[in-house]
DNA sequence: GCCGCTCATTGATCTGGATTAATAAATGCG
DNA sequence: CGCATTTATTAATCCAGATCAATGAGCGGC
């Protein structure tokens, strides 16, 4: 059995050669978000996970079409869950940040309808449905934070049909940018006021359904509003309550899990 | 204690003291999709609901901005969820069918961003938040059942999505239709080629981010086309096949829980 | 059977954003 | 450092679909 492998059998103890670290995971900053993780809890996920895998920038991840079933989650880089169309289109579902899981919603059918492309070189952590499945036998919270993390993507993809169905351009940029400088705020990967966006505006435009001559419009407006900067893809807010009322963005806040108290957990 | 009410304590057993029954119940055949549900399981589903709760058409589930800390099931009739916007339009998320959950994405948050209404007369079961975690203490299959379900509005939510970014309104309309369809048939409320659809064109408009005039010439050019009918609220489509590669429309099949074989179950 | 409401349909007008095409700037690379 | 490729920006045209405004049609209730 090679480092980072596993053996799973009869839903009972599947044990990794070698735990894979995890304790500074962007993963885990999220999970802690909304459940204590305890140190049996941590140990046991380390377990079921591959050693950490590297990924290059444009490597295609899911392809559309194809089965793929594992829950991977990003340690460092960042990807894009999409979609191309046979008119040549394509629409971005979700920018994939640290912490973020590959397999939504792909593991979790037959085959993927979505697919998954690094945007940058990436820092992966796998580990099989299966294994995954079998942790939760052990482990049930960690069924329940799997809810967790899908309820959450489906809420992040909630705001986009509503951005997109109902919203202007203007306030579907904003509300945009502002999503992700929460989601890297939980992560530690952005500043109070600004945060690095390693995506060019085709992926923008292609996220909110607009062309990109006007994305490149709307950005320069909200320039020139001197609302936000973007130089060097570095983008900064400069009034974060006036953006959040423009775009009418609440902030999503997590729910704990409500775990019970005995010595269960 | 009154009927269909229930203990909880420190994570061990809680029961009601009169057992719901689910058998017959659209969720227990949409769970039966994608994993085996035996006796007990339906047993121990059965003791954390209430009593099934009559609703009536036009009521408000959930309230944008209120907590709601529940997972109610439909048992009978249908739902929207829906954001209503400062400027007065409506985008809606879902159409809730007998077997979805009232409790997406807002039980899992601090507060609601959406709001849910009864669009007919409706029966719900409804269990907390904190009983359905119990159940999954006990029996952690339910915690990635939950997982499955969240998945699938997640993706629902994704095709939406698509249809409203990248897609033209015929396109749109038709792939709405046909998810609808296979959504109802699932849960055998669907003929082969037809099916009520007791949801005004204000409706389908404020789903798919169109005007209500246009969906109306969209559904006037698929009927001239002869590729659908709708009469009093039962839509027939005349070709699926040619519908289907008109949308673009792509199947969901469920990818079963890899359940372990052994005597946990 | 009449009333009132909701829902479907139609038409006229107008505009936001797509499309297309070209150029400039930036970035990476050998 | 200069070239190549990607990315950002600008401009001109055009049309899909919104908006606004009526009119019909269906339906439940009494």
């Amino acid at each position: 059995m090679r480092l980072g492998s596993r053996s799973y059998s009869e839903g009972h103890l599947y044990r990794a050669r070698f735990a894979v670290p995890l304790d500074d995971h962007p993963l885990i900053v999220k999970l802690s978000t909304f459940m204590k993780l305890t140190a049996r809890d941590l140990e046991s996920l380390e377990h079921i996970f591959e050693a950490e895998k590297p990924v290059k920038k444009g490597k295609d991840l899911v392809v559309d079409g194809k089965e793929y079933r594992n829950l991977g989650f990003v340690k460092d880089g960042y990807a894009l869950r999409y979609k191309l169309l046979r008119n040549g289109k394509r629409q971005i579902l979700n920018v994939l940040l640290p912490g973020d899981a590959i397999g939504f919603p792909v593991s979790f059918f037959e085959r993927s309808t979505y697919s998954v492309v690094a945007l940058t070189e990436l820092k992966l952590n796998i580990c099989s449905i299966d294994a995954y499945v079998g942790l939760c036998f052990e482990r049930p919270q960690f069924g329940l934070a799997l809810s967790w993390l899908a309820v959450k993507e489906a809420a992040i993809y909630a705001e986009r049909i509503v951005d997109i169905g109902r919203r202007t351009p203007v306030e579907r940029l904003v509300h945009f940018l502002l999503e992700l400088h929460s989601r890297l705020l939980t992560v530690g990967l952005a500043e109070k006021n600004s945060f690095r966006l390693p995506i060019s505006q085709e992926v923008i435009a292609d996220s909110l359904g607009l062309s990109v001559p006007h994305l490149n419009r709307v950005m320069q407006h909200l320039r020139k509003e001197s609302l936000i900067s973007n130089n060097a893809r570095v983008v900064e807010f400069f009034d974060i309550p006036a953006l959040q009322t423009l775009a009418h963005y609440e902030p999503l806040v997590f729910a704990q899990i409500p775990l019970p108290m005995s010595g269960r957990a």
